[in-house]
DNA sequence: TAGATTGTTAATCGATTAACAATC
DNA sequence: TAGATTGTTAATCGATTAACAATC
C-alpha cells in the first residue's frame, strides 16, 4: 500500500516536472537542482524535493539530480513507458478531438476506438481509429482488456455509459461529461468539470471589477 | 475583499451543484435539503451548507432551500445571467471544439473568435465565428474589452500567446497547453492540465494491477 | 575544509468534518 | 411541543512550508 500513499497533488504535479524536463531539450543542464526546477515552475523548492522523493532517483546534495535520471524515472513512473489501451465514448467534436489528439502517445495513452449510439457514426472511422456502435463496447473492452474509458457525451447519457464501461471492466474513467457519476467503489472516476474551472476564472474577473 | 475569501475548492464545487438542481428539471422539489444534494453528489452535507453559505440565498431549518431560490441564486453568483466574451488562440482540433461547444452558453462564457499564427486559417471563419490573424489580437482585445483568453496551442508557442494576452488586457487565462505560464500577478492563469489528470487514472490503473 | 544542496522532522496553514445550539 | 434541518464553532485531517541536520 505504499505506492497509494502519493497524495494526488504530488500525482498531478509529476507530469509538470516531466513537462519542464523534457522541455529543456538540449539546453537541459546534467545535474538540475530543486531550486531551480521551483524557480522556473513558481513552487516552492520543498516542495519539488518532497515531491521527487516518492521516486526511485534520488538527488546528490551539492549537486542536485541527474537530469537524464530524473526523465527516466518520471517517465517510467507515470507508465508513459508503456502505453495503456483506452476508449472514447462520444465521437462529438470533443471525443473527436481527443481520438486524434497525438501528443496523448508521449503520454503512453493510447485511443483504440470510440463508441456512439449515432447509428449514422457506427460503422465510420475517424482519424485511422473505428467509431463502433454501443452495443459492442461490453464484449471489446473484455476481450482486448481495455480499462481506461473517456466519456465525451452530454450529461444526460452519461451515468448510462459508465455503467457500460463497469460492465465492459473499465476501471478508471476520465468524464468529460458535466455530471457526477454513480460507479462501484474500485472504479475510480476523475472528473474533467470544465464548468468548475470557468467557475474559477469569471469569479476572478468578477472581482477585478467589484473593486 | 469578502468576496475573494471564497475556498477556490468551493468555488469548483458550485458549478457541481448548479448542474445537480438543473438536472433535476421538472421533478425538482419545491424545497431541498442539504443532506440530499449530499447524497446525491457524494459529499457531506455540512460540506455542502458550508459551500451555500457563501450565497444570499439562505437555508430554513426543517425545511431546507428553496430549490428555484438556489438556483438562481448560484446562476447569478457563477455569472451565468450576463455573458463573457472570450477569445481562443489556436484554431486546431481542441480550439475549433471549445469554440463550437454550445454548451458554453449555459455558463455565460462566449467566443467572440480564434486567433492562429497559420496563414491559411486567418480570415477564415468556423462555427460562424471568424478566426483572425495573431497581429490583430492585441487590438481586438483592447476595442471589445475581451477580458478572458483560451489557449489551445501546443506547448512551445503557449508563452508567446499568453505575453499577447497580457499586452491586449485579458486578465484571466484558460490555459490548455501543456505548460506552466509566466504572466503578472493579477492575471490569472488556469491550467487544464491533461497530463496531471492522465497521471491520477493511469496510477490508479497500475496500483490495481500491482496488487 | 567550506559551501551548496539534499532529505526529513516539526510547525503552519487551509480545508473538511464533527458536534451542537438555534430555529422553524 | 417534538423533530428535522440549518448555520457555526471547535476538532481533525492533509498538504505545504520552515528549520535544520546530513552529506557530497
Amino acid at each position: 500500500m505504499a505506492v497509494s500513499s502519493i497524495p494526488r497533488q504530488t500525482l498531478m504535479r509529476l507530469p509538470v516536472y516531466l513537462a519542464y524536463l523534457r522541455g529543456l531539450g538540449a539546453q537541459a543542464p546534467v545535474h538540475i537542482s530543486s531550486a531551480s526546477i521551483a524557480a522556473a515552475l513558481n513552487l516552492g523548492p520543498v516542495q519539488v524535493r518532497k515531491d521527487l522523493a516518492c521516486l526511485p532517483c534520488t538527488g546528490r546534495p551539492k549537486t542536485g539530480y541527474v537530469t537524464a535520471e530524473l526523465v527516466h524515472a518520471l517517465e517510467h513512473f507515470l507508465g508513459y513507458d508503456d502505453t495503456a489501451n483506452a476508449i472514447v465514448v462520444g465521437a462529438g467534436k470533443l471525443g473527436r478531438s481527443l481520438m486524434s489528439y497525438s501528443g496523448f502517445a508521449r503520454y503512453g495513452l493510447n485511443i483504440l476506438a470510440a463508441f456512439d449510439s449515432d447509428p449514422a457514426l457506427a460503422g465510420t472511422q475517424y482519424d485511422g481509429k473505428p467509431i463502433l456502435s454501443m452495443d459492442r463496447l461490453v464484449d471489446l473492452c473484455g476481450r482486448l482488456g481495455v480499462h481506461l474509458g473517456i466519456i465525451t457525451v452530454p450529461a444526460e447519457a452519461a451515468q448510462p455509459v459508465c455503467d457500460l464501461m463497469v460492465r465492459g471492466g473499465i476501471l478508471a474513467i476520465w468524464n468529460f461529461a458535466p455530471t457526477r457519476l454513480t460507479a462501484p467503489e474500485d472504479v475510480l472516476i476523475h472528473n474533467e468539470n470544465m464548468a468548475s474551472s470557468l467557475a474559477v476564472l469569471s469569479r476572478h474577473l468578477a472581482e477585478r471589477f467589484k473593486l
